[in-house]
DNA sequence: ACTTTTACCGACTGATTAGTCGATCTAAAT
DNA sequence: ATTTAGATCGACTAATCAGTCGGTAAAAGT
């Protein structure tokens, strides 16, 4: 693993357990076994390590998400397999999906445009719009939609990380909990 | 207002803005006129103050849910009152909800332990599990409703907020999303 | 009246932090 | 072979911060 995705990961690890300002940058280098001076070389600011951060995870998850993407079946299943397959890449990528929470709720959001942010889930949110012209979908604001979505999302994360179910029983969970989300925006 | 009051509000402001590791307590004293010394009169440490300005609020919201209690009403109506009853509050309050968000996802969640996390907002919860046991709504984990509820409600209170909407329309928006979330939960 | 407790002040400190800088070391380009 | 450019190092610094302390003033208790 090259010294930058080292920075990133233990950063990763660091400010989700103590938060932004909690993580000292000279311990994230110190950790992650490089150089004070490498990180820097790398993000000039502490602030530019979290926002690749952020941006680093956000593409991952658009990948994945995208990785489901199948134009043949019908709407709900379609969407169905993406929001599945989100859910159980959470279940394993818990400190990634902790971070943008972090991140969304921290003043550091306010520092990226609403419309940075929108951009990193463009595809996802075309399809949503999309959807919603060919009446898959109830019509309404769009912002609405992915707000509802979004947090329907972390809602359920948010469950699965503070339960002590079994990985069978958490999955049993997200298959059920695609069912209500589908009447919410159906 | 009294010197302790000041404080809580001047960090109420001050964390949501800069962040809790971003808001010095000197800036805090300061903004809030008060002595350096004074705050940690009050406060033996800057956790404490957090955990004491989360504990306010989070008694402030449950104060005013439970002003709009009425047994009288049918289940579903009476939900209704509260729920609302709170969004109208969030958006008086938009500091207080912000910060509650922040604390949420913040290391500093997991320094209250759940249990008395969940305390906080007892009434509310018992409420909920009465209403599943006499089949008022749908038989559910109790960690999982709530869950879905709170951040349903976070959804919708997000979407306001960065919403250009008027005052009117936001509350439009609010008595509409109580028919979502009653299919939800029911 | 006097004693104790509480409210409040602000200068001070030891520790920590983000970020700098000049040096060394590669590895590719010419 | 020599230049150039990026990668990596770690000692250093100016600034900042959480929390202390010794003191004064005002309430409260007796």
């Amino acid at each position: 693993m090259d010294k930058q995705k080292e920075i990133l990961t233990t950063a990763l690890k660091l400010f989700v357990d103590y938060g932004f300002h909690g993580t000292a940058t000279s311990k994230i280098a110190k950790e992650a076994g490089v150089a004070n001076g490498t990180l820097f070389h790398y993000y000039k600011t502490k602030e530019d390590l979290i926002i690749a951060l952020y941006i680093d995870i956000k593409l991952r998850v658009a990948q994945h998400i995208e990785s489901y993407r199948d134009e043949h079946t019908e709407y709900k299943e379609h969407f169905k397999k993406q929001f599945i397959g989100l859910m159980l890449w959470s279940l394993e990528n818990d400190y990634e999906f902790r971070f943008i929470q972090q991140f969304y709720f921290s003043p550091y959001a306010s520092l990226m445009d609403y419309e940075e942010i929108q951009k990193l889930s463009k595809k996802g949110c075309e399809e949503l719009e999309e959807a919603m012209e060919q009446n898959h979908i109830k019509k309404q604001p769009i912002d609405y939609l992915i707000a509802i979505v979004n947090n329907y999302v972390f809602g359920i994360q948010q469950y699965l990380r503070q339960s002590k179910l079994t990985p069978e029983e958490k999955k049993e969970v997200i298959y059920n909990s695609y069912e209500t989300l589908w009447i919410m925006i159906h």
